[in-house]
DNA sequence: TTTAGCACTCGTAGTAAATGAATGCTAAAG
DNA sequence: CTTTAGCATTCATTTACTACGAGTGCTAAA
């Protein structure tokens, strides 16, 4: 009974924060839930929760705002954990439509996220690092340029294109572009510079611009390593009130959201479901939830929702959980061959 | 020389309000410049000003600030036309290096663009329309998908992965292939769903799956028509003082940067260099400044700098002109096969 | 035509007082 | 021992008022 208290005094504390991000005092929170306590009493209790790390004061003498601990604690034991109907239906469209890609189904359902929560959501890609080279593909165009075309083995698609010398024999490249092939198809994107490098010697043999062609591939192997993150819904943000008079901090967001450091955060949550309240340093103000996704053929990415330290964590977390659910179970459905048509869904309303 | 008394005035109310982005006084006037007039001259010619429509107050009793037309009469007749020596600097590196295809040019150069002028730079490629398809190419990929190829004849590349119906016939879906491409190649990016539809019913001659593969390029396509730019710099705008404090205007102007009314807008400048001052209902305190750019291939695309109104007109347009001329001169020495070696520029000091 | 002088306007800064939402504490009631 | 009523206290926010000063426009003299 007392424990029940307090935790359901917190629990409206946050959750009336979330809605309102106005401090809240003892009175508006009898008014508006209509308690049956008296004020005193509650102001006991926050006086016990602000004692114990989980509420903060913003002055003496006006009402409490949750900490980062008060929130961990909310998103740990409080929240209700339910979904959006409106979220279940989008998702159901999405899946229900044939001939897509695991990009467009991960993006769109991406979309789905951001526009349900007003939250900005990042999706990060399987570690490139792990994936293989599958195909290197020549075109040549007019004005003595050409473009490579590189594809991994899930579909990821990088290009380049560079200019040739005028004078270059059209047969020697050909035998290049065959040898380089040869000697790349199957390598792991981290490999690539190292493996061309290997190459660059035997290519002399070959060609005489040997060079231009070594510095052109060298070049679109920089792109591959790097990282690969989409950012959906980043507008959401800027509804939030407490970016809305403060374009310093608005602007401090937006870098950080294109910043590396958005990556190195999102790396550091390497559970199932983690949240990461705005406790770093780097980023007051700003939480990040995210999920890890297993995609086909043993691939592992996140999807995450960043927002401002007062974000509904309930209805984020409960909408990442769910879509990463839902899509998990989908990608095993679809991509091994169907022996049998179970229609459970491993997602249901408990 | 009374004409050259009204136009100095106005020149240095001009820039000193880009400099401060405070209303110009009288008195500010002739002590920040030591002009050879007294305050009331000053004020005098500043009323006459005002009644022509090329100065404004904020309000009854302080300084000027340019109208929009104020500015549009500053660019016409009065800047200086000086081009910061750091960019002429920054252009002769890139433009020096080899092997470096059209795309990597101008998006270097609109890089330094956005770095030396502090403003945002949007490049427009030429128009999607009046490109040709140059080669489709399916690569298959694990899980039963594909991924899909698209190349233009100024190498941009499209690429969509789709998922196959499990039980395709692959043969069947090679001979699909090849009959695409042969019936697509060379046709203008506009056309192709056009041209999509009318091969619709002999697919289904050779794959009993030809809905699916109708719908997976159908859906590339759509990609292909939309209009391609690319960003660059925008965070420059954020240290702008006007923004600074008020996070809704700059919330405006972010989202204005991605939307399609920026194109329309971009696209409305028709001319060779064009400055369009924040008269706009959509987007006032906002000015873009844009440029024509001839590329290789009779293709036509388009620079623009956009920033706040109260922008250097004078830096932006000069830099915005040395570059364009530079890149255009550059290309025509580089498509064309090298005749003479001319080390003539087009544009100099002068 | 230019300029000195002056009254006038009006936004900004600063100060002081009033307001009110919230607290903590004490003592009485349950 | 828990809850609650009552009350003094705190402190951000609002309002009202004043002083300041940068700037204007106008008039009259140079």
């Amino acid at each position: 009974m007392e424990r029940n208290r307090r935790d359901l005094i917190l629990k409206h504390i946050v959750e009336h924060f979330i809605k309102t991000a106005l401090p809240v005092g003892s009175n508006t929170l009898i008014d508006t839930y209509q308690l049956p306590f008296s004020s005193a009493t509650i102001r006991n209790e926050m006086l016990s929760l602000e004692q114990d790390g989980l509420l903060e004061k913003t002055h003496t003498s006006s009402g409490r705002i949750p900490s980062s601990q008060g929130y961990q604690y909310y998103v740990d034991h409080l929240r209700s954990k339910s979904v959006d109907e409106r979220i279940k239906q989008q998702l159901q469209v999405i899946l229900s439509q044939k001939t897509q890609s695991v990009t467009d189904i991960i993006q769109k359902s991406s979309e789905i996220l951001s526009n349900m929560t007003k939250l900005a959501s990042v999706v990060l890609g399987p570690n490139a690092q792990q994936e293989k080279l599958m195909s290197i593909q020549v075109t040549p165009l007019e004005n003595n340029s050409a473009t490579a075309v590189f594809i991994t083995d899930s579909g990821y698609v990088e290009n380049k294109t560079f200019v040739l010398p005028t004078n270059i024999d059209k047969e020697a490249l050909a035998d290049c572009m065959n040898l380089i092939n040869r000697r790349l198809k199957g390598t792991p994107v981290a490999n690539l510079s190292e493996k061309m490098d290997a190459i660059r010697p035997i290519l002399e043999d070959y060609i005489v611009e040997h060079d231009a062609v070594y510095q052109a591939f060298t070049q679109a192997f920089i792109n591959f390593a790097s990282e690969r993150l989409k950012l959906y819904g980043k507008d959401s943000l800027f509804n939030q009130p407490e970016f809305a008079h403060d374009g310093d901090k608005l602007r401090k967001i937006l870098t950080m959201l294109e910043s590396p450091k958005l990556l190195d955060e999102i790396h550091q949550n390497k559970n199932n479901l983690t949240v990461n309240i705005g406790n770093a340093e780097s980023h007051q103000d700003l939480s990040i939830v995210s999920s890890k996704l297993k995609m086909p053929g043993e691939k592992e990415g996140r999807i995450a929702l960043v927002g401002p330290t007062r974000m509904d964590y309930d209805r984020a977390l409960s909408a990442l959980e769910y879509v990463t659910s839902m899509l998990e179970t989908y990608f095993e459905k679809h991509t091994e061959k169907p022996i049998e048509k179970k229609k459970e869904k491993k997602y249901e309303k408990e």
